[in-house]
DNA sequence: TGTTTGACCACGG
DNA sequence: GCCGTGGCCAAAC
């Protein structure tokens, strides 16, 4: 029979949600996202993008850590593919942290009210 | 059930 | 700028 499946909670797709809103070329954190959420932590902003397998519509490679580092990019099917879509958007990216970091943080608090 | 671990962060020294 | 510490909260062991 239908077992009860276990649930995404709906903290998922919130930070699903946020990290859709991420402008192309345009990078935010864990934090940010947390913060912005007003839910949990920052830890389990990544907790949640962990899970992400299989949802391709979220682009977890525009998120970072607080210093713009590629933190997750191990979690990626290639170490080098974070850095390879951020190149590809405009990021620049120099030993797997983002360069220009404080001109393409994007805050969510800020732009997406 | 207690401990450890994480795609983290703020703060003090 | 670096380092240690505490907080965070759910999962895994």
């Amino acid at each position: 029979m239908m077992a009860t499946q276990p649930e995404k909670p709906h903290y998922f797709d919130a930070v699903y949600e946020v990290v859709r809103q991420i402008p192309r070329g345009r990078v935010t954190t864990y934090g940010a996202i947390a913060d912005f959420l007003a839910l949990g932590s920052a830890r389990m902003t990544g907790w949640a993008l962990r899970n992400i397998a299989g949802t391709e519509d979220v682009p977890a490679h525009r998120v970072v850590n607080r210093v713009g580092e590629l933190s997750g990019r191990h979690h990626f099917p290639s170490p080098t593919f974070m850095r390879r879509m951020l190149e590809r958007e405009g990021v620049k990216v120099v030993k797997d942290r983002v360069s220009d970091f404080d001109n393409v943080f994007w805050n969510p608090a800020d732009e997406l009210l």
